[in-house]
DNA sequence: TGTACATCAGTGAACGCGCGTTCACTGATGTAC
DNA sequence: TGTACATCAGTGAACGCGCGTTCACTGATGTAC
């Protein structure tokens, strides 16, 4: 089994991670374009040169964490999007699958919320592609709902682009209560009030959409 | 009347704008955090000690552009939201206004939404709390309207946030219209059409919101 | 299983370079009389 | 108006430092027989 998985292959995995996991943490604090390799290397343990062996750049780095940060978004989109109506409950539950995002992957959320607009094109670029995914998913999602029946494909696809949006917005503002100097717990009260009035805004704008 | 305006005060002051003016074309590609004095006087052609004359640091720079790229949004923002009715037309007449301040002042846009979530505390401070101006301007003014008459404060700040952000990420859109390498026009024309029926959408939630 | 060779992740020295910041300065502008 | 002194925006040399990148290397892991 060693030839299939491979001591040194693992090993050099590890390495990548522990590259891409102190990359992040330096994050918190400064942009992409301002993240130095040697920073990476020496919060890691490792000589300047190794990150040559998995990375031809920090911009590099930076696309190959935007997987990493979007891919783990894929099932939570879905389960927020799916249910068929448009209760209190299930924008209840959407505001709570955020929240808890945000409490689970800080930096991650960080990380994109920064870079998306950030100085760094090919991340802009990567960061771009994974949304309009999501933005794809969500409009199939929509599209299987009755409450879409008579909705144009343009509508659709306005409005999957619009919960996609709200999903950044909501996710930020739930990380900027984790950030506020005091009573964050009454930030996050905040956040998540302002987030589930905004989404029954949303969600009263598309059950009269075709009155 | 030279001791009320001053040739030296006059001359500082050029000096102040130039460099302010050489960091915004600086910062189209790359984040605050990366941007070096050196790099900013260099390109206005002073020395790089004059720029301790003017900021103690290039956040402190940054802290600069924001007031004067959102000082410009103000009226923009009145203007936006004050009509009566939620017209059709008044919505394209709001995106017709985004769209030509984007093509007006496109580097402060970038800069906006850039450093908004960017690696630089003060500023995204500063842009929160220019950003928090705005949104109670507009609360103010949705106050005024008939249409919100039996709206509560908390209901009323929720849409006045909602457009806040709304604007936002339509100037992006048409941001990132112009950038498009391939048929700018075609983005351009795509990025109106999106933010109007996304727009609509949130008149139609706001029109029924007390249903 | 044992041996001989190949691979390659990580090393460490060295390089030239641009950075932010200090300091004493210059000379045009401003002020007092 | 003219003179003598004060102010202060911008200068230029100098500093120590950390940066990204190159290169030949080492030694553990992998492969062939």
């Amino acid at each position: 089994m060693s030839h299939i998985s491979g001591v040194r292959q693992a090993q050099k995995q590890k390495t990548r991670q522990a590259l891409l996991d102190a990359a992040l943490g330096l994050l918190e604090e400064q942009s992409l374009s301002s993240l130095g390799l040697r920073e990476v290397t020496r919060a890691v343990g490792v000589a300047p040169t190794a990150f040559y062996r998995h990375f031809r750049s920090t911009a590099d780095l930076g696309v190959a964490l935007v997987e990493e940060a979007l891919g783990s978004l894929h099932p939570m989109i879905r389960t927020t999007v799916s249910p068929a109506e448009d209760s209190d409950e299930r924008i209840a539950r959407a505001v709570g699958l955020i929240a808890g995002h945000v409490a689970a992957h800080p930096a991650h959320v960080r990380f994109i919320a920064r870079e998306r607009h950030g100085g760094v094109q090919p991340v802009r670029e990567a960061i771009r592609e994974q949304l309009a995914r999501f933005a794809e998913e969500v409009r199939a999602e929509l599209a299987k709902d009755p409450v879409s029946a008579r909705w144009s494909e343009a509508d659709l696809r306005m409005l999957a682009g619009l919960y996609v949006d709200q999903m950044l917005i909501t996710a930020s503002l739930f990380l900027e209560a984790r950030e506020a100097s005091e009573a964050p717990e009454e930030a996050h009260r905040r956040a998540t009030d302002t987030a589930t009035r905004q989404m029954r805004l949303i969600s009263v704008g598309r059950r009269h959409w075709l009155d």
